[in-house]
RNA sequence: GCCCGGGUGGUGGAAUGGUAGACACUAGGGACUUAAAAUCCCUUGCUCGAAAGGGCGUGCGGGUUCGAGUCCCGCCCCGGGUACCA
């Protein structure tokens, strides 16, 4: 039943409809159903306490668009949402109010759930998922623990942002120049205690995969050169002191080897403490320290001046026995190879620099071209200065000259090939409350192998840390035990110690526990009777947000399943989402993140494919009306709500998408909205009289004249082809063209307008049902199959043929279809603004594109 | 710094290597109206010209091509990511 309104009445018509959606059910998604299935899905967002953004009904609205189009199109479609819950803006609302984040969290899921509903969105609602709720994180939880029992989960000591003076470990958004962002104390980097998950073990495969998906090449690269990997050597270096043994380094470049003049390690290198000589002791320390409070950005920034200090200590290059000091430098990362490198100016620009400033040799021993003028030369060309007794690369090409000295090394047993990678591990824990718990707790080595014993889901080597001399061991909690929840804590303020609040709450943190059923009792409690009760203390550190959306796609598939994270036979049915959509901002760590869980996953054989996301699209950023990013600070962000009051959700939607591009970044323009608007209500008045009733243009029976036909076939072909390639925009501007044509035209055929509200449908769902709804067709008007176009309609006798002389565009001339060249060329002789430019001329040369364009090149 | 994008009228943008500026917005003019709003019609890249028509024009400088917004090389500027914001 449509509204009663007479004139385009948004207020009315939008809330009509939405009602009628939800009480039909029309996009509860089916999991066994014999149409073809389509899984479209939108990045979840973060309820954060500011409400929606703009952009979220960006992506959203493009989703959407496609969700009603295929189901148009026939297919199962499962287009679902929900929260991402867990993160620091909460945390930080909880420390200010010391309020549980878990109510703070639900207040804003309320709110987006409200902007959500209001835009119109086909969402399945029966599946919203959080990932704060136990239910979901259960899930969360018992992945990490299959990555554990892989080996994929270890524990080390890891540089953090740690404030002094709050007593608290910060995210890299909270330090600001080197200070805190709240209260602007200093900051210094401090090693604590963290789970690191093993991504560096799916390298390969996260390099080798991403031939098979579909996603902009730009990210692509992106995450390639994140994974960076690259082909080189692991080369040892005997040193000098009598203990030290020998240093390992890697370079892309074994060689230059023989250019190798000097070596940096870096500041937190084990063997700095072995190598600094008494008299280098205090500037090595000092040295130290500075770096300690710099980030890798900040280290590895090739504009910056450079800076290092000598050990004190020698090397051996094991090619030429020359003595090549030690020195330790911040721009080499212990993170990255193995934190050592041999240096070799002539070929490096780093190193280079650094030569030239502490005075180090440098020897070229790649032959740079006649005309170099620059320092290191770093192309390809004969390498010279590169011989021994046994082996010599002089005049050799970089190719030649690496797998020639690899070998010489791997002879001689001074080195290694080796392929490196940039990826480092994931550092997958937080000294925080609002995430989830670890299934961890930490046990005596003794009550390890007790356990061991009693369980059979142990990692093949135990996981372990080593606190003042005493040896702790990770024992996972068994599966049943889980979800593992957080509990209700005293204070969200950080321990202080660098612990996560959660080792205040002793009763929560120190225990017996059962390690066979994961059961717990207080520490303070007597111990219970049998011999599986151990003690035991919690891990402490919960985990990243990046968690929960990890894995949040699979849990869609069947969101109320309490067996498993998805029942198989949903798994098979659904797969993986056919399209996701998002921000570009997440090309590399969301994306990458997923991809290796998913492997995981994969190799356990919980998934099917072995990728999570076959196509990928970025929505672009919508900026604020001054062209700078939308921020509180400047005062230009866009709240959808304000919008939907004042001209409706399908003029938001509408104009969302005729912005520009879906991935172009944007600047919000209010003017474009009142086109947009317009656009809308020429379509309601072309369908609508004044009273209400139908528009006298409009009868069951009247047929189309020829050019609104042609145009209605043209624009069914137009929208269909731009829908599946996210070129909403275009397709907005054909719907216009068309609507521009209906106005002039004297009269149009129901039917007609009926396609047409059809291909409006899934860019503004609601005027298109009251419309579909008015002209007297019966149900939705998405259930109604959509149109097909008429290829023979498309067809023209005549095109426009465009005459050039030299490339200059000088006239033009309708001429029939399949115009031969000679024709053509008499035409444009015989015109007359094409003629003067022939007169007098030699024809060297005439280029015929038929039925676009003829050029008649001259002297 | 490194990796990845982007730059076209007054504005948002359109354009399989083939007429640059579709579709909108803004502005100006006109119609309707007692008036206004709404709606409809015309003009709207810059420039020379009475007009017909010409010249110039896609961040800057080169190049490839019969032909370049589009491809290549070198710059400039703006944006995203940079591993604890998500």
């Amino acid at each position: 039943m449509a509204t009663k309104s007479t004139d385009y009445n948004f207020h009315d018509i939008e809330p009509h409809w939405q009602t009628f959606w939800e009480k039909n059910r029309s996009f509860c998604a089916e999991n066994d159903s014999a149409r073809p299935k389509y899984y479209v899905l939108d990045m979840f967002p973060y309820p954060s306490g500011s409400g929606l953004h703009i952009g979220h009904p960006e992506g959203y609205t493009a989703t959407d668009i496609i969700a009603r189009y295929k189901r148009a199109r026939g297919f199962n479609v499962l287009h679902p949402i929900g929260w991402d819950a867990f993160g620091l803006p909460a945390e930080q609302h909880a420390v200010k109010t010391g309020t549980h984040p878990a109510s703070n969290t639900q207040n804003n899921i309320v709110n987006f759930k409200r902007q959500i509903k209001a835009l119109g969105f086909s969402y399945d609602w029966e599946r919203e998922i959080d990932t704060t709720d136990p239910k979901y994180f259960r899930w969360t939880q018992w992945i990490f623990l299959q990555l554990f029992k892989r080996g994929l989960a270890y524990v080390d000591e890891r540089p953090v942002w740690w404030c002094p003076e709050l007593r608290t470990v910060l995210a890299n958004e909270e330090v600001i120049e080197g200070r805190s962002e709240v209260g602007g104390f200093p900051v210094e980097r401090r090693n604590l205690r963290q789970w690191v998950l093993r991504i560096t073990a799916y390298a390969e495969r996260l390099l080798a995969d991403l031939k098979e998906v579909d996603w902009p090449e730009s990210t692509k690269r992106m995450q390639e050169a994140w994974i960076g990997r690259s082909e080189g050597a692991e080369i040892l270096f005997p040193l000098e002191h009598p203990t030290a043994g020998t240093l390992k380094i890697f370079t892309t470049r074994p060689d230059t080897l023989f250019g190798c003049t000097y070596m940096v390690i870096a500041p937190e290198h084990p063997l700095v403490d072995t190598l600094t000589s008494k008299a280098q002791a205090p500037a090595v320390e000092a040295y130290r320290k500075k770096a300690s409070a710099k980030s890798d950005l900040e280290r590895t920034d090739l504009a910056k001046e450079k800076s290092g200090v000598f050990t004190g200590s020698f090397a051996i290059n094991p090619v030429n026995g020359q003595r090549v000091p030690v020195w330790i430098a911040d721009y080499v990362l212990m993170g990255y190879g193995t934190g050592a490198i041999m240096a070799v100016p002539g070929q490096d620009e780093r190193d280079w620099e650094f030569a030239e400033l502490y005075q180090l040799p440098i020897v070229r021993t790649v032959q740079p071209p006649a005309d170099f003028r620059g320092k290191a030369f770093l192309e390809d060309g004969p390498a010279l200065n590169s011989a021994n007794a046994e082996v010599s690369l002089n005049g050799l090409h970089i190719d030649a000259a690496k797998s020639t000295i690899i070998g010489w090394l791997e002879r001689k047993g001074f080195g290694t090939r080796r392929v490196n990678y940039k990826l480092r591990d994931w550092l997958f824990s937080r000294q925080r409350y609002w995430g989830e718990p670890f299934p961890i707790a930490w046990v005596s080595e003794a009550d390890y192998a007790k356990a061991k014993l009693g369980r059979s889901d142990l990692p093949a080597e135990p996981v372990t840390f080593v606190q003042g001399g005493v040896i702790h061991f990770a024992l996972p909690l068994p599966d049943e035990a889980l979800p593992l929840v957080l509990p209700e804590v005293q204070s969200y303020l950080p321990s202080g110690t660098g612990e996560s609040p959660l080792a205040n709450e002793t009763t929560w943190l120190e225990v017996w526990l059962d390690f066979k059923t994961g059961k717990a009792v207080p520490a303070s409690a007597p111990k219970p009777m049998g011999d599986r009760w151990v003690r035991a203390r919690r891990e402490t550190n919960t985990m990243p947000q990046w968690a929960g959306s990890c894995w949040y796609y699979l849990r869609f598939l069947d969101p109320r399943n309490d067996r498993a994270l998805a029942s198989s036979a949903a798994l098979q049915y659904w797969g993986t989402p056919d399209l996701y959509v998002g921000g570009a901002e997440h090309a590399v760590l969301h994306l990458l993140y997923a991809r290796f869980w998913h492997k995981v996953l994969f190799d356990l054989g919980v998934v099917p494919p072995s990728e999570p996301f076959k196509k990928l699209f970025h929505q672009g950023i919508i900026l604020g009306e001054d062209g700078e990013k939308m921020s509180k600070s400047r005062g230009n962000v866009v709240n959808p709500d304000s919008i939907i009051a004042s001209h409706g959700t399908d003029t938001l939607r509408l104009y969302l998408m005729f912005l520009g591009p879906l991935e172009a970044m944007k600047p919000w323009n209010p003017r474009g909205i009142e086109g947009v608007h317009r656009f809308l209500q020429k379509v309601w008045r072309e369908m609508i009289a004044a009273d209400g009733s139908v528009s006298a243009k409009i009868s069951a029976t009247g047929t189309d004249t020829p050019e609104v036909s042609k145009l209605l076939h043209e624009t069914i072909k137009k929208v269909g082809d731009d829908i599946e390639n996210l070129r909403f925009n275009t397709a907005i501007s054909q719907m216009m063209i068309f609507v521009n044509a209906l106005q002039k035209a004297p009269r149009f055929g129901r039917d007609t307008a009926a396609k047409f509200l059809q291909l409006l449908a899934p860019f503004a769902p609601h005027i298109a049902e009251e419309l579909w709804e008015r002209l007297g067709n019966s149900g939705s008007v998405m259930a109604a199959t959509w149109p097909t176009f008429d290829a023979g309609k498309l067809a023209s006798s005549e095109v426009k043929l465009v005459f050039q002389v030299n490339g200059k565009h000088r006239g033009d001339q309708f001429v029939p279809v399949g115009t031969t060249q000679e024709v053509a060329l008499d035409l444009a002789r015989a015109n007359s603004r094409v003629s003067p430019y022939l007169e007098g001329k030699v024809v060297k040369r005439v280029v015929f594109v038929p039925g676009k364009i003829l050029n008649i090149v001259v002297d």
